[in-house]
DNA sequence: TTCTTAATTCGCAAAATTACGAATAATAAA
DNA sequence: TTTATTATTCGTAATTTTGCGAATTAAGAA
């Protein structure tokens, strides 16, 4: 038997899950989806972080395509990127899904 | 306002996301849950990477509750930890819907 | 006991992640 | 132009992750 390329399905979804692998992006995340705040200003008042740091979290949320930033001078908006977030739910909560209902046992 | 502490959730949350931060543990998950095979053999004849390297990724699994392994001699049978994935369902499945139909636009 | 098979652990190296404060941009207001 | 505000980038350090091959463990078979 040959061995397995990964597929850019399975990267993609490790990619996704990997940036929500961390307890602050999951937090940035909650906050964006729940309409708090979304400026790094405020988000840098509520999580217990340097600026510095949450820019670097920002920036890999927004590398990973999981959020989209918005320049307004001068403050950054951020926002969820729905686009993405369909993508998401069907590539990762479909696997999700379907590893807690296989059947598989041994 | 106070700085937020990170909660119990969000730290598990983030620790199942964590362990599926990999394509080889994504590859692995999807295996397991399609019963293709369970062994750690035949996971490493068919994965591009060192057997080694296999029982690191199968062992971080493991400590994140995702797999459960059992040893019958001289092989290794690994299967989904079913009551964990009804959690990970919950919580990380939950979240990623929450997010995805979340209204919060900048 | 010795040999074989299967999987893990060890030892190492390279790369990535996480975090901070200081320094830097970039813009609006004075 | 100078000042104030906001966010990012830079420089640095500590830790974690990823990966490999060699050595080790563990059990059954010869």
């Amino acid at each position: 038997m040959q061995k397995q390329e990964l597929t850019k399905e399975q990267e993609q979804m490790a990619r996704f899950a990997k940036a929500m692998g961390h307890p602050i992006r999951i937090a940035i995340l909650q906050m964006l989806a729940s309409q708090t705040c979304c400026f790094h200003g405020d988000m840098s008042e509520l999580l217990p972080i340097a600026k510095s740091t949450l820019s670097q979290h920002l920036n890999e949320l927004k590398d990973a395509g999981l959020i989209q930033g918005e320049i307004t001078p001068p403050t950054v908006k951020y926002c969820i990127n729905r686009e993405n977030w369909a993508l998401i739910e069907k590539l990762l909560g479909g696997f999700i899904e379907s590893v807690a209902n296989s059947k598989g046992s041994c």
